[in-house]
DNA sequence: GTAATTTCTCAAGTTAACTTGAGATCAAGG
DNA sequence: CCTTGATCTCAAGTTAACTTGAGAAATTAC
């Protein structure tokens, strides 16, 4: 039974196989708190089960478009050494929920513009209302986007 | 009718106005072959009512997260000059529509396996069906992801 | 107990999508 | 004609999310 849970904890490595991420990658997500691993006495990681579901949780999120900070944000709501409860995960999950449901919603209003659209071919902000301006607050996209709604004048 | 089409031309501050966007921007995506004005005289840009299609194109694809590279490579089949014909537009959008289709899939598909997962608490690679490998290639954000798939050695 | 891995830190490079700034020129109004 | 205001070009900065590289120390393997 010694090999169920080492006592000293995973290496980096072993969480970069066991997640499918490059080490680089999880050392990366450290230094926005998604996860906070431990020393050793070599000053190397060592990390817990209940890190592989915080990572994974960021996996998923990222995918859903969540910036790495925000997802830190979330995470630093949950018990940092101990693993969080079940209840705790439960919560993080419901916002997902949400969040997908809005997007599936936005994506099929869109669909069905589009589909309105195509029949007519035009396909322009002036005589289509497949654009309008309050779908276009989704912020989405990397670089800055200052002037995008930030600045009225 | 002399106001309805300026015989001269948009200018570019005509198309930021149209469309929304920065002026800096459209010159940016001049630059991914997304519109390719005319010059007048004096060395400045003169956009047809097309470009406006075009840009709101361009902006449509890019939400559903198109890299610009690419929504100008699609751009680059219709006509230059000319006012692209309905039927270009339409085979564009119904390919659109094929993406978003696709998505809302993933999506569907994604709250689905997270009800299942709320319930159980468990939110883990190795417990969890949620995350599963074939799921990931649907490569997302932004900065370098060579080694995701990219290399398998 | 030495060689081969793995990890460590820190700085710098990369891509995408733009913005900001500088210095110069064009265009339009009075 | 002269003064704003819009444009032009080109270089450099910015954010997000990582990767790559260098040099050094810790672990593991034989």
């Amino acid at each position: 039974m010694a090999t169920k849970t080492p006592p000293h904890g995973l290496t980096i490595g072993d969480l970069a196989e066991r997640t499918g991420l490059a080490v680089s990658a999880i050392r990366f997500y450290e230094t926005h708190g998604i996860v906070r691993p431990a020393r050793n006495a070599g000053g190397h990681r060592r990390y817990g089960r209940a890190d592989i579901r915080r990572l994974s949780f960021a996996m998923i999120a990222q995918e859903l478009g969540f910036p790495l900070s925000e997802i830190g944000a979330r995470l630093a709501g949950l018990p940092d050494h101990k693993a969080p409860s079940r209840a705790d995960w439960a919560r993080a999950g419901t916002e997902f929920r949400a969040e997908i449901d809005a997007r599936i919603e936005r994506l099929t209003a869109l669909r069905d513009k589009l589909d309105g659209c195509i029949g007519c071919g035009c396909l322009s902000l002036d005589t289509c209302a497949l654009y309008n301006p309050d779908d276009r607050a989704a912020r989405h996209g990397t670089g800055p986007r200052y002037l995008m709604g930030d600045s009225a004048d």
